[in-house]
DNA sequence: AACCGTAGCAACCGCGCTAAT
DNA sequence: CATTAGCGCGGTTGCTACGGT
């Protein structure tokens, strides 16, 4: 059995709005709320327009404080360090830039952020991307690794028992340097030719392994509803074999190790699978990124926390959910 | 000037999730 | 516990403006 339909199609207007219509909208909101159901909305106020649809035109802008256009530098830099660590979660990108709505980040990325990072390319020249940056990446974390192991040795026991065991040391071991940083050559020159410098200098500034590099975040124990999800298991655990420091050889985070162990809250690296060396599969989870995006923030990583981390910025007063 | 291709953006669509019943 | 209604999200579509030929 299909699903019902949010509103009669037939009877309800669709394409751009007028201003007539957004001026009904903004100043019964303003004054009313939503009252909690946006399918009734309409007919409080005579829009012949579907519930759904009058959500999107408030949320995206009629909203109080909405930016279009102009992204900063700063901007790019924040949609680019959350999508690397996310994914495409729109929304939770855009919780962290005020004025700013998912769909407004989503066209912007799509538009034009993926291609000033990675211009345009076939799909041989992105395979060839991703061989060259796995390359790369396994040369750096073989160098990693050897610093980790001069650094502390017991690292490893520490590993070993679990308990503790936090994305962030993972990943200090597991990822490599940036892959900008490494040569992508393509037909008749290097990628980066197309690259916006601006965007460049951003890469290297979140990139040349700029997690292993940052402070380790503080650990923070799952929250109680991920408890029964299988633990982040250590990779030592999975009987992978060691090199001659005694520590594990994989030279990025295994494809086959991320795909068993990133199975939840699945997000998709859309074009960026290349910077972890990854195959076009692997997915992550939030509670283990997130100390990436906001290693010093109060929420780190819980899925609890990551709804108080998107709920800042939206407007108590107005009835929103 | 006309045509065509492309980029950018606004809006729609469909699905998953969740609260209410 | 099952069903339903509504919300929210990400993906996609379609329109418009603009630049190139």
């Amino acid at each position: 059995m299909g699903r019902a339909p949010c509103c009669d199609k037939a009877s309800v207007k669709k394409g751009p709005w007028s201003p007539e219509e957004d001026a009904k909208l903004k100043s019964y909101i303003e004054q009313n709320g939503t009252g909690g159901n946006w399918i009734a909305l309409p007919q409080k106020i005579g829009l012949k327009r579907c519930g759904k649809s009058c959500r999107l035109r408030w949320l995206n802008y009629l909203r109080p404080n909405i930016k279009h256009g102009g992204f900063s530098e700063e901007e790019d830099r924040i949609i680019l360090s959350l999508y690397i660590s996310i994914g495409s979660r729109w929304s939770i990108i855009a919780a962290q830039l005020p004025g700013r709505t998912d769909n407004d980040i989503k066209n912007y990325w799509n538009t034009r952020l993926k291609k000033k990072l990675f211009g345009k390319q076939s799909r041989k020249d992105q395979r060839q991307q991703q061989h060259l940056a796995r390359q790369a990446a396994a040369a750096a974390s073989d160098l990693q690794i050897k610093q980790e192991a001069s650094r502390g040795a017991n690292e490893a026991d520490g590993l070993a028992a679990g308990a503790n065991y936090t994305w962030h040391h993972h990943h200090a071991m597991a990822v490599p340097v940036h892959p900008m940083s490494a040569p992508m050559v393509v037909e008749g020159g290097r990628v980066g030719d197309d690259v916006d410098e601006s965007i460049r200098k951003l890469l290297f500034k979140l990139g040349g392994n700029p997690f292993a590099a940052s402070p380790a975040p503080p650990c923070i124990p799952p929250p109680p509803m991920y408890e029964e999800a299988p633990s982040f298991v250590p990779p030592l655990a999975h009987g992978v074999p060691l090199n001659e420091g005694g520590m594990q050889c994989s030279s990025v985070l295994p494809a086959l190790e991320l795909d068993e162990n990133f199975h939840f809250n699945h997000v998709k690296l859309d074009g960026l699978e290349c910077l972890f060396g990854m195959g076009d599969h692997q997915n992550m989870r939030w509670n283990e990124v997130s100390p990436l995006v906001c290693p010093n923030n109060a929420v780190a990583s819980s899925s609890q926390g990551m709804q108080q981390y998107c709920l800042v910025e939206e407007p108590a007063d107005l009835g929103m959910q």
